[in-house]
DNA sequence: AAATGTACCAACCGCTCGCGC
DNA sequence: TGCGCGAGCGGTTGGTACATT
């Protein structure tokens, strides 16, 4: 039997059961946190069963993976995803749980959303394909260095008004050979972008207190954090969930909300489970940078609104003559 | 106010991979 | 070695909210 037969064995043993399809239900959602708050995640389809739920194990694990999980992130994709979305996508293409593994709290189906609904759409107006060498261009030269430019600068208006707590650092150097920009954080993680090579993510990673990028190593100038512990936010990337904001979900069907105080005590409680449960998180963790900046760039600032000033006027005269001509 | 279009996203589907037997 | 199964991935769909006409 080949991979397709058995594929159609699977899906015809789920069919064969009384199995529910559609939205869930809060009664539902709420014996799933139960079961898994006591017995940990895994073995998706005894799981279900277990757990009293009419429910396939995949969507079960789907349901749990996208939504549930105390730690997934709601919102808008702030610039800094979106940047790292774009770098990580170019580099690895349609991979997008392993660019998921990047943006802490982010499934790799919001970000597969993401990208379907924002980033192809612009492809389409622009009238190229999303994997032509013309849109890669265009992402590379013209959207991500704006982006960079937009991190910044609410970055430096954020940072003029608490400069005390200034969680990101950021310092761009521009010469007659390369113009860069780093994004320092202040819990060791910093990127860098490099204008001219177009490269993000060979300079992306995790600092120790005491390697500072320097001239030798590299052509962007780094500043030195001071106490670069006091503001680290891991384990949990997502501290919206546990003041509330993100644990209200709605049903429709139900009409009704219900909020993080009716969910169970131990829902936050992994005493039971084990580290390598949640080996994203612990490796997420390390990565988790832009926390901090988003306090410096508004989540809802966004790349794509962009015909909305003067100086996107002037950004989408540049990507009309970018398209026209090839190059700048 | 109603009709239509658009954007978003949760959920499903088909397929592949890896592991244990 | 081949099979069965659980798990995970990427593509796609359908429902809903919002915007526009």
């Amino acid at each position: 039997m080949d991979e397709k037969g058995r594929s159609l064995k699977n899906n015809n043993m789920e069919d064969e059961m009384d199995l529910k399809r559609g939205p869930w239900t809060a009664e539902e959602d709420f014996k799933l946190i139960n079961y898994i708050a006591t017995h940990g995640e895994g073995r998706w389809n005894s799981l279900s069963r277990c757990a009293g739920l009419q429910r396939t194990g995949k969507s079960c694990r789907l349901r749990w993976l996208n939504y549930l999980r105390p730690d997934v992130r709601r919102g808008n994709i702030t610039l800094e995803e979106q940047l790292l979305i774009l770098e990580l996508h170019s580099r690895w293409g349609n991979r997008w749980s392993k660019i998921a593994q990047y943006l802490p709290g982010r499934t790799d189906n919001e970000i597969k959303n993401y990208w379907r609904t924002r980033v192809q759409k612009h492809a389409k107006q622009l009238k190229c394909d999303v994997n032509s060498q013309q849109f890669k261009d265009t992402m590379k030269y013209l959207w991500m260095p704006r982006l960079v430019e937009r991190i910044q600068s609410a970055s430096a208006s954020a940072s003029a008004s608490a400069s005390a707590s200034a969680a990101a650092t950021t310092t761009t150097t521009t010469g007659s050979a390369a113009t860069s920009s780093c994004i320092t954080t202040s819990n060791n993680q910093f990127m860098t972008y490099d204008y001219n090579n177009s490269s993000m993510g060979q300079q992306f990673g995790v600092m120790s207190n005491n390697d500072y990028i320097t001239p030798e190593n590299s052509s962007v100038a780094v500043s030195p954090v001071s106490d670069l512990t006091e503001y680290y936010s891991a384990p949990n990337p997502n501290p919206e969930y546990y003041s509330g904001q993100v644990g209200n979900s709605y049903y429709p069907d139900q009409n009704l909300v219900v909020g993080p105080e009716m969910l169970p005590e131990n829902y936050f409680d992994y005493s039971g489970l084990l580290e390598e449960d949640f080996p994203a998180m612990q490796e997420q963790s390390s990565l988790n940078w832009f926390e901090n900046i988003n306090g410096a760039a508004s989540s809802s600032d966004s790349l794509w609104n962009i015909g909305e000033s003067d100086e996107d006027f002037w950004f989408l005269q540049q990507q009309q003559q970018f398209n026209n001509n090839g190059n700048f």
